[in-house]
DNA sequence: GTGAAAGCGCTAACAG
DNA sequence: CTGTTAGCGCTTTCAC
């Protein structure tokens, strides 16, 4: 491996002058610079990257946590996360947890080792405190999961509000044994959720129906399974608030499949206005999230707070749109 | 921030015998071992690893190229290889091309670089020549992408020998007007599917319709849009062998819209087996790509590779089966 | 078993 | 404009 100190010998000059030819740094002739150059040319001098991140304490990585990359929003998440962190200068890191709390605090002990320059969080199965204790001087920053928001910045929809509205939507078109569906109960983002449902149905003094809150149905197969389970001729319930777009289109194929008439005797509500809601027969209202612009909003604030820009945590709250098609 | 010299000074040992604690090294004895750990616990010392990658010259970290984390056949590829990596100890940083080659071009300079310990790629929009000039000592090795295996390793599914299959199995069934849908015809990989397609033709001796090959086609919406333009009452098209399974779905909702029936006047053949062709209507047909065996075996080839296991390039082709459904 | 010392490749005062 | 020097935090011989 041909290092900096070879470039030097080879070309006359000192190691610094090298190193400022590198990094192009102002006073340093052309005339040494040119030679400098052609000598790292023609021995295909590349710096080593490690040396360079060993001694400016910084890695140019941005660490990004997601439960499973196979639920496209995760993917669609990182997709944008990734894109605007390139844009930046910073590489992504993705870690799956898969729900592992043992996992997640494996990238919690990577950060304190100086192994990312920042961490953004997308959903936990860990309590905010407990998070917190890692944060030290390092950056920390949460993206979609509904935090507080005490600790560190958080950028999300309006989930317990959105979920809210739409709920009352369907509770005041006559459909009044509606069902949740949630992906993984305990986490902040669910938590608003139901909340969102459950008020709705306050607001109007209706009882909803404890059995019809479905936990750990995550995929398109849950949907259908879930769908396989509850639908039959006599229809004991009359709408889904699915967690998403993918759990929507499960339940949708299977009550097609079992001739139940969308949205007649079952109005379907998903999570994210991803393509596939466009592909369902009948196509399904879902609600929009804000990936694009959180993500942007985020990985721009995260730039910031590394070039010392201070702040008490901030909370960033984009409204979530009900598209309204034809599954309600 | 505290160091390994910190905590040999508090413990009064030498920085030698920490390191040696820390690295759980034999030869210090029990006593010394649980005075420094004590010490290091107090002191809540993570250690820098990004000192440790500079001195071992390694980073524990796999890159992976892909053109887009939202097309689901690389987000899958990228939760499967991502898994396997981190049970082997590697974190892996996720590098989106959007089929840009000045982007592809730049994660092999950061391999030379050091940054990586390794790189694997999914999907490229160079030459073979060109990447291998950027090898030199390094691990790279691709992954999908039909690469004749000349420089790198490949693991790849039998794209054109599928392709043809399926093609034949349509052709013979009385499909004769059939249609073929690329992403990115370019590469590899599209070019192996398309001369099965072709071969499939010219071994029953049928002319295939050179109009009827469509390039640029990846996803949901493009397979509605070009749906929306090719069915209509007197249809001339009577088969699609779309590129993905998401592109298939676009096709078939489309068609469903006109009242097109399916596979009795269009047979729509998908790619991936991927959960959306359970929830089409009617359900898909699609070719099973053997991801979580390739990603498995690609891990553990990598990981031997770094160990010093030599060879040859290898090449490993996997068997894509066809999975037939209501669609064809 | 333990310590001293050298060094990984690079940057950044500081001095000239 | 350029060189000298010190040092980042850790590992690894080589002595003792």
């Amino acid at each position: 491996m041909v290092t900096i100190y070879d470039i030097a010998r080879l070309s006359g000059v000192s190691k610094s002058t090298v190193s400022r030819v590198i990094s192009n740094h102002p006073y340093v002739s052309t005339e040494t610079k040119r030679k400098v150059m052609k000598v790292m040319q023609e021995h295909n001098y590349v710096p080593n990257s490690l040396a360079i991140q060993f001694r400016q304490k910084q890695t140019k990585c941005i660490a990004i946590l997601i439960p499973d990359l196979s639920h496209p929003y995760f993917s669609q998440l990182v997709k944008y996360i990734s894109a605007d962190c390139y844009k930046s200068g910073f590489k992504t890191v993705v870690h799956q947890t898969f729900l592992d709390k043992s996992r997640e605090r494996e990238v919690y002990t990577q950060l304190q080792k100086n192994e990312y320059d920042a961490l953004i969080l997308t959903s936990s199965t860990l309590q905010e405190e407990e998070i917190a204790e890692f944060t030290g001087n390092n950056i920390i920053v949460a993206c979609n999961e509904d935090f507080r928001g005490d600790y560190f910045d958080v950028f999300c929809l309006n989930e317990e509000e959105v979920t809210m509205n739409v709920t009352s939507y369907l509770l005041s078109k006559g459909y009044t044994k509606l069902g949740f569906c949630s992906d993984n109960i305990s986490s902040p983002l669910q938590q608003a959720r139901l909340k969102g449902f459950i008020l709705a149905h306050e607001k109007k003094e209706i009882i909803h129906n404890k059995n019809f809150l479905f936990n750990e149905i995550s995929t398109i197969e849950d949907g259908i399974i879930l769908g396989n389970r509850l639908f039959k001729e006599n229809l004991e319930i009359d709408g889904i608030i699915a967690g998403s777009d993918f759990v929507a289109a499960g339940l949708i194929s299977s009550a097609v499949r079992k001739n139940i008439q969308i949205p007649q005797r079952l109005a379907i509500i998903g999570f994210d206005n991803h393509p596939i809601s466009l592909v369902t027969n009948p196509q399904m209202s879902t609600i929009c999230n804000h990936i694009q612009d959180m993500s942007n909003d985020l990985v721009n604030h995260i730039v910031n707070k590394m070039n010392g820009v201070k702040h008490h945590p901030i909370k960033k709250v984009y409204n979530g749109e009900f598209i309204e098609r034809n599954s309600s």
